[in-house]
DNA sequence: TTTTAAGAAGACAAGCCTATCCTTAATTGA
DNA sequence: TCAATTAAGGATAGGCTTGTCTTCTTAAAA
């Protein structure tokens, strides 16, 4: 995998909550989705701090998305508990391996790599991963059968 | 960085090793290429378990390439040091994102990505690396000056 | 006002990676 | 044979990620 456990679980999560203004709670995701509920509630607790989500407390509370499910990308929530450096720097670790002078042998390649996902996780929205995560609910309901 | 600390490491002293079947100490790999010692040796003592290295105790011991550079490859590398399981799975940690069924939105962007890595990897070995060792100390050599 | 239902925050532990140190084993050379 | 040299192996420690647990705070509902 290439992110980190906490921002699949994050995405994971995300697809999965509602976009009608209502609060889902972070025991009610984990047990939905099978994911360990007091890490969840951190990271979520994280995305309420980094401005994704929007959480209440008390009764009746919970998280709930901060701005549109398609206006919230991949990229942002990764970002967001991963930091940006995550892909920069020179895949061997070489230290002095630039585009200009002395490249490393992989590291042509590499930049179109880090293109390739740049793009794709800024287009890609949680909006985009909702019919995912419909698609997978339903096939796991079917195989309880 | 998308490798490991230890695979970096590895593939910098592999490529500052000489190949005329003399044997380098581990402590001067590390001298010379600032890598911290111990854990550099330790490096080494896994490759030469996985038959990448060849090593000898004793008096005029130390390391040396098992195999001509050329016929080794940084995927060889990376995988003993690190596991071939390194760029498998989905990479937003989705448990059933498969090519036929369900790919997830990231998915096709990443098999392209492990594709276009894994012919790199595969195909640049050791000997690739050695012409941007010997630039990259000719720098750092001039620098000092 | 009291109770209850939530998130927030902190301590804590397990596991892995990085890194160091010490002891042991092997090999060479005197 | 003995001393020196080197890798091999094990113990240990720090940092980070994953994960759990307990306590505190907020806010709604009774």
């Amino acid at each position: 995998m290439l992110f980190s456990t906490a921002s699949g679980y994050a995405l994971r999560a995300l697809a999965a909550m509602p976009e009608d203004g209502t609060y889902s709670l972070a025991k009610d995701l984990a047990s939905l989705l099978d994911l360990p509920g007091p890490y969840l509630a951190k990271i979520l607790q994280s995305l309420a701090q980094e401005g994704i989500l929007h959480s209440v407390r008390g009764p009746r509370g919970g998280f709930r998305l901060a701005r549109p499910a398609h206006h919230i990308t991949v990229g942002e929530v990764v970002a967001a508990l991963e930091g940006i450096e995550t892909m920069s720097g020179c895949v061997m670790g070489f230290a002095r391996c630039d585009n200009e002078d002395n490249p490393c042998p992989l590291h042509k390649a590499w930049n179109e790599v880090k293109a390739h996902m740049d793009a794709s996780m800024t287009h890609v929205t949680i909006r985009d991963l909702q019919i995912l995560d419909m698609q997978q609910r339903r096939e796991v309901a079917g195989s309880r059968h």
